[in-house]
DNA sequence: TTGAAAGCGCTAACAG
DNA sequence: CTGTTAGCGCTTTCAA
């Protein structure tokens, strides 16, 4: 079995650009050209060299790209869980600006540890994402703050307007507020607030809108009816729901920062023998497509949550596109939605 | 405003790995192997390059890197519908898999649209992703698979047995009997089917797995019991329970081939004033987190979720070390969770 | 309108 | 153990 001779080995036709450079007669810099859609080339020499392309199945390399253009078209976006339809639908809003634009989305779930989240950061220092959005708690936010204002990051939910970074978000003291002064119009006395762990700044927020609403209404806000959870999950709605009506004078309503937990909640309920609304009302907060289905239908603060999305990657774009440029902090509406719970 | 004079300018300190190896007096292949764990460098050279690194701040330029290794580290994830908390939670297992391998998730919701997945495929071919892992329906699938059984992919939870690409999933047919003859035990004769649009391989497997079991039972099955739907949302769950009661002979138990389908299903019998499980039986599948807290609670056939998603990972990664070496499909173990609501 | 050539910042032979 | 050097595959001046 021998070698094959010189004379008989093909020249091996190069791979890449180059390949398909020498296929349609042309240089490398007119595939580049064209594979870009630049304007100046000749329609003709456009039409070898896409044929060419089209006969090679020639793929660009973006690695490659990405290193000469120094930007790797990913967005990183950290958030705390995934599994929370509420995340689950900004992203969502996320994406669909992110890929309109030619971009793709890194999703990194942080599970609101400081520590994941600037590992995760970092990935912007060594270029492996042009820019990130953060729903992440505002203690994390302000570490990364003040660690470089000059990174492209936006804030999306969880915000702080103080911090100097372009935020989107509600207005979350107005929106407990509402919340409240719903229950109150319906006659309640005995609120309830079953609140996010404290270092989420919407979580101190809405606690004071809860506050306020309550001493606006001449009425003294127990302590004891006020819980903060370190989780959204169902189960912890369930148990602090149970844990509240343990009490020697149990409120008549509940209101709780998340749907998730006010659904949690309502199932906490029912487990200790209340009905809802009956023996005590619950409200919520987010308007998850879920929150509707639930018996009973739940009486919740709407965020417009793809909107959240779409406003975030579109912050962060465009301070991509103008680094210098200020970008502004954008508050969008929320509203409270009346269903059967409350 | 002169501009500085040649003497006044400081001589531009090189970016990057050259501007770490000129600080710490060695050359960039000393730096490179340092940064990247080489055993072959003195302990004293490396503490050098080290303390380069730290007080110039240097990251290394992955993009660089990539092109470089050829690789993207990156995988990505093609899920129908990111909001369904069973993809959430298949999602989280990849990526913790994917992270603990130093590999980070492109996510990309399709939809389950073709189109769309055929172009996300893309990015294993312009050398985005090193690999990817498909959740979509098989039909789409199929036509990955013919295109090129030579990118590296791997199906999870929708696979296709036949088309030679590793997968994991469970058995769908055993699992749907599994709910089926739960049903028949518990005295059900007239057990409706609530299943996934057609193109799911999943929906086919767990129809036949339905109609086999009652065939078993000596049942016929009423054609009018058997509903596709083209999303797993809630809604769709309540109008085709809605539909399914407004049949002459309605069924006494209905089984949905999804929770959030079949949370769907309780809320659309409420809303037809139906109880469950008195009136008819509910029985779902997937076992999210949620199907425990709704009331009733659902009885449903347990996936699990966050494991498959862990396999699949491990599948893609083990085929990306050894590209010759034959990926396995692995069948995951189900179990029927019996709760109330049948 | 087109081509030649210079890198982007890094890793990995290869040589010493 | 360390340094020199040649690219990875592309985009983009600069000239023609």
């Amino acid at each position: 079995m021998d070698k094959p001779s010189q004379r008989d080995m093909q020249a091996p036709s190069p791979e890449g650009i180059a390949g398909v450079a020498e296929q349609a007669g042309v240089s490398v810099a007119t595939v580049s050209r064209v594979l870009n859609g630049h304007s100046n080339v000749r329609p003709a020499t456009r039409d070898k060299v896409l044929a060419a392309v089209a006969t090679s199945g020639y793929r660009v390399n973006e690695l490659a790209r990405n290193l000469r253009t120094a930007e790797s078209r990913l967005l990183l976006t950290m958030v705390p869980d995934v599994g929370n339809p509420f995340y689950a639908e900004v992203i969502r809003g996320i994406d669909a600006i992110a890929q309109q634009h030619g971009y793709f989305m890194l999703l990194c779930d942080t599970g609101a540890d400081p520590g994941r989240e600037r590992s995760y950061f970092d990935l912007l220092r060594r270029r492996r994402a042009d820019g990130a959005i953060c729903l992440d708690p505002a203690t994390v936010q302000q570490a990364l703050a003040e660690e470089s204002n000059t990174l492209p990051w936006v804030a999306c939910c969880e915000f702080d307007s103080s911090v100097g970074v372009p935020y989107v978000g509600i207005d979350n003291y107005r929106a407990a507020g509402d919340a409240v002064r719903y229950l109150l119009a319906r006659g309640h006395r005995r609120i309830a607030l079953i609140n996010s762990d404290d270092h989420y700044l919407y979580a101190q927020q809405r606690q004071q809108g809860y506050l306020d609403a309550l001493r606006d209404a001449g009425i003294g806000a127990d302590e004891r009816w006020r819980l903060n959870v370190n989780s959204l999950d169902y189960e912890a709605g369930a148990s602090a729901a149970a844990l509240l009506m343990s009490q020697p004078e149990p409120p008549t309503a509940i209101f709780a920062v998340s749907d998730t937990l006010a659904i949690g909640v309502i199932a906490g309920l029912r487990s200790v023998g209340r009905r809802v609304p009956d023996d005590v009302a619950v409200a919520g907060f987010d308007d998850i497509s879920l929150a509707a289905q639930i018996d009973p239908p739940l009486t919740t603060i709407a965020q417009p949550m793809r909107e959240l999305g779409e406003t975030a990657a579109r912050l962060l774009l465009q301070r991509l596109a103008n680094p210098r440029e200020n970008v502004p902090g954008v508050l969008l509406a929320h509203r409270l939605v009346v269903r059967q719970s409350a």
